[in-house]
DNA sequence: GCTCACATGTAATCCGTTACATGATTCT
DNA sequence: AGAATCATGTAACGGATTACATGTGAGC
């Protein structure tokens, strides 16, 4: 019975108490989205697979009329959990970056058009800092109130990670705006 | 018409001389797969109905038994191509990173299985970089031979990138084998 | 009364990988 | 003769997004 990475958020989201998917989804968007995203479509069905598999449990909690489904990790889920944190072996990673990807091509541009290229990627990643950044204080007082200081450490790499792109565009955009002097690579 | 990316990436790589998909595929894993993958099943298919659309021609060369199609761009593909180099608003961008998202959960671990973790996230960039830096004799003589300098900044952009990677997991590990000191944020 | 946040879910669709099937040519 | 590489393609499957459908509760 193979998991996929997304349940594995869903039990790693649970395993400090219980909540929706609606609440899930939410600790999502002001977390590991930046690395790993799930949406609606995935976190409901996962849910409902993982109940039947024992991992997690649900309750309908009927305050008043709204509906409201919370889930607990059971123990058989905090082991699988422990499991695939402690598994050896290839780790998914994946990017795609059509920024990255134009810029492979740029040769077909003129240059004021391929400065103009690095200045939209870059745009798009000081915008997600600033995103981050935002996020940042929550970070924090979580950190402060549970001890867990993971969810900060990988927000802060998040930062670092976009602020190194940032960089690496700012750089070319100087080196290609002067045409005359011979461009190295590095 | 909206194109995927995917077709752009094909679209890219003919714009310097017709190819096959199989050449295709073989420069896309040495280039752009580290920012955006490209398989057999997406390469051939997307091919055809880049030729129906007529942004490619196909010929069949027939040398011999061997059957072998080499795809050339239209003019009508070269537009389409530098269309979407210069068009503007978001770009695409993803990533999937199942060490940062176990990491994210390492509150989980103990002490040195966090520090596990962190050794076989810097693992696999290590690999990752030295793989990288084993094409890069291929894209420096490209450079030479076609003046196209761009291949080569994507390419060291990505040994920047992994060498971050790593730095980022080497300074963890350090910080998480000395338990004894307060661990700051950054 | 209206809007926004809360809350759950499904169906259509897209994108992409993997595995499979097939066969020719070249090199050892 | 056999292995590796060249070469093309499809089918099944999996993973994920998007749009849609539905309704409650709280605050203005």
């Amino acid at each position: 019975m193979a998991l996929s990475k997304t349940a594995y958020v869903i039990l790693g989201m649970l395993r400090k108490g219980p909540q929706t998917g609606y609440e899930i989804k939410q600790s999502v968007e002001l977390s590991t989205r930046f690395f790993w995203a799930a949406s609606y479509g995935q976190i409901y069905p996962e849910l409902k697979r993982l109940e039947e598999a024992g991992l997690v449990q649900g309750e309908a909690q009927s305050t008043g009329g709204r509906q409201r489904r919370a889930y607990t990790l059971t123990p058989t889920g905090g082991e699988a959990l422990r499991e695939w944190l402690t598994s050896a072996g290839g780790m998914h990673f994946e990017m795609r970056h059509e920024g990255v990807l134009r810029f492979f091509f740029a040769d077909a541009l003129e240059p004021p058009e391929q400065v103009d290229l690095l200045r939209a990627i870059r745009g798009e990643h000081e915008r997600l800092r600033e995103e981050l950044r935002g996020i940042c204080p929550k970070a924090e007082q979580r950190r402060s109130a549970s001890g867990d200081r993971f969810p900060l450490l990988t927000l802060e790499w998040g930062i670092a990670y976009q602020t190194n792109i940032i960089d690496w565009c700012a750089d070319l955009e100087r080196q290609l705006s002067e045409p005359q002097t011979a461009i190295k690579g590095s």
